[in-house]
DNA sequence: CTAAGAATAT
DNA sequence: GATATTCTTA
């Protein structure tokens, strides 16, 4: 099956800033510092106000407050295609992840929208006659098919996987965007038993975007726009 | 000890 | 409401 190639892969990105550059930039926290929470490109370079009397000291990366991810319809898909690749009986958060290999993306993250999606999955098996279970919360859902064997009401024994993990092909479409430094990119999640995985040594390429979403900057993975 | 999943919190 | 974080449990 077709694994993507670096260039069939969407642009999946983090917005990622090294440790050093976060102490330097003074990025802290959003809900106390909104106005200042921006993710900067390697040519930008803000002004910050001043130095903490005694931040100097490196802070592991793992400390570091991540920005918010977002949910694009993009990353959900991949989302969905690992699920439907995995089974839901391996669709574990870390495994979702480690398939999804998106820069950046934590375990977290993904069991969080993993538990979201059951959710989604669970109300929608209720209206089996055909009535739309849309409330506009579930746009975001409805943008990705759902793989029919993930709406079983009792797990299956045998056959829970063999879709084709199908990338979305971009086309190269997403001009000027903002390349970031820090590439995090690395064999970080290369090892693991899954077959597929040892083939997928990709990880993608950094690129960044600010949204603004409720007056706060938030991170995107995916550029907006087409599919 | 790691991580899944549910329950909360922001 | 969406995503994060905490808490309990496997």
């Amino acid at each position: 099956m077709e694994l993507p190639s670096p260039e069939e892969l969407m642009p999946l990105s983090q917005t990622l800033i090294t440790p050093h550059l976060a102490i330097a930039f003074h990025i802290t926290n959003p809900s106390h510092n909104h106005h200042q929470q921006q993710y900067y490109s390697s040519q930008e370079t803000p002004q910050f106000p001043h130095q903490p009397p005694s931040a100097t000291e490196e802070e592991p990366a793992r400390t570091l407050k991540r920005p918010r991810l977002v949910w694009t319809p993009q990353l959900h898909k991949r989302f969905v295609d690992a699920v439907a690749h995995l089974g839901i009986k391996n669709a574990v958060p870390k495994t979702i992840m480690q398939l999804m290999s998106v820069d950046g993306l934590t375990r977290e993250n993904v069991a969080s929208h993993l538990q979201k999606y059951r959710l989604y999955l669970k109300r929608m098996q209720g209206l089996a006659g055909g009535s739309a279970a849309d409330s506009a919360t579930d746009h975001l859902f409805a943008s990705s098919p759902v793989p029919p064997h993930f709406l079983q009401t009792t797990a299956r024994s045998t056959s829970d996987h063999y879709l084709p993990f199908v990338p979305a092909l971009q086309q190269h479409r997403h001009h000027q965007q903002m390349v970031v430094a820090a590439h995090f990119g690395s064999p970080r999640n290369a090892h693991l038993e899954l077959p597929i995985l040892s083939r997928i040594g990709a990880s993608v390429p950094g690129y960044v975007e600010d949204v603004e979403s409720g007056g706060r900057k938030v991170l995107t993975l995916f550029p907006p726009g087409d599919d």
